[in-house]
DNA sequence: ACCTGAACACCGTTCAAGT
DNA sequence: ACCTGAACACCGTTCAAGT
């Protein structure tokens, strides 16, 4: 990388999530992000206090970019669909961040916004107390957990999958069996499924 | 550890997750492992292609672990709720083994048992074809997901959330946002009402 | 303020050798 | 068959020094 200014934050953050996005997780070291950002490999520490934060930060700006993905406008319902369908989308194009999540360390300020969102549609959708904070962690531990779980340790997850589904011997998985690409499909059908199921429950908390 | 006898896969696994469930996920190598069993660090290789390979054979462990713990009896639909629970409580006793799952290598064969298990209930449910397929999916991913997401850097990741929901500044968190228990115990009551709320989705999908 | 580069205290893993 | 122990090629991280 020709460097003709002083790298920032993002720039580290940038490029680690490109080099995870292609070789993973694993094969991100601070010394592989130092040659790629022309730098020596401790340069880093000037910016992030560990590793572990640095991957933090590579999540927050996930996280922030799921934000700016959600479109406008709906009902308070559809927002929330749309943000869940936003934040799924997100882990899609970057599954090997979704492992990240487990391992990095400190907050993701991000989230707190993505909580002040989700929280206020469900506000609109006419929660409060109790309900409001059990609608927010169900719908929160689905839409990220449910990715980290179909994510994590991508591609070779669903090529066990597949051969998973077709050791079964069970007909109704034939189909899904055949390739990777049929177990991914289903998956993401098996998400949005499931999400609004959840949503459909969580309006019923409604006051 | 005194040792009078050869050790065996189960012994590695054993030790490494006692170890696991006291001191985290990061502070198990082979050498610490080693010593606990009295044994040089490479010793583990007589037995685990790598690193990743006794990891996977931890969570095998703990997913054999969740299908002798789930209950005889009721319903079909009584059975898949029992096995989404013991999933729960197992992840819950070995917080740590959640983010194992995101990081270890090759498959777990137990993950065949649970789901043959699953899908047995989800039949006698009358649930068949492609719905089958959805539904087992939509029920893993909320189970194994949600799990790995609540108990992931547990329990900084408890911590981080309590902090979060303080800073909301949104009233009806205020009593959530007391104590790592209270996020903890609501937690899990939004792990428990989210699944009820999918088991009922999942039942719609009967034929 | 930001980066260098040597150095430290580790890692996971291999392999020849032991018993 | 199982374990040893030296060795290899790495890690993340610290810190004094440079500019």
């Amino acid at each position: 990388m020709a460097r003709n200014r002083t790298l920032t934050k993002a720039d580290f953050v940038e490029v680690a999530t490109q080099y995870v996005d292609e070789h993973g997780l694993n094969a991100l070291t601070m010394r592989v992000l130092g040659d790629l950002l022309g730098v020596d490999a401790t340069a880093c520490y000037r910016h992030f206090r560990s590793k572990g934060a640095l991957l933090a930060a590579m999540v927050d700006a996930l996280f922030l970019s799921i934000l700016e993905a959600v479109p406008e406008g709906g009902s308070a319902r559809d927002r929330v669909e749309a943000q869940m369908l936003a934040s799924r989308r997100a882990f899609v194009a970057h599954p090997q961040l979704a492992a990240a999540i487990a391992v990095s360390e400190g907050d993701t300020p991000a989230a707190l916004l993505l909580m002040k969102s989700a929280v206020a549609n469900l506000e609109a959708m006419g929660l409060s107390g109790d309900n409001l904070v059990l609608g927010y962690q169900t719908i929160e531990s689905y839409a990220v957990g449910a990715s980290i779980f179909d994510m994590a340790r991508a591609p070779d997850n669903m090529e066990i999958r597949r051969a998973r589904y077709r050791f079964l011997e069970e007909p109704a998985f034939d189909g899904v069996a055949k390739t990777v690409k049929s177990v991914t499909d289903s998956t993401e059908r098996a998400y949005e499924l499931g999400m609004r199921a959840l949503i459909d429950y969580v309006a019923t908390l409604a006051d």
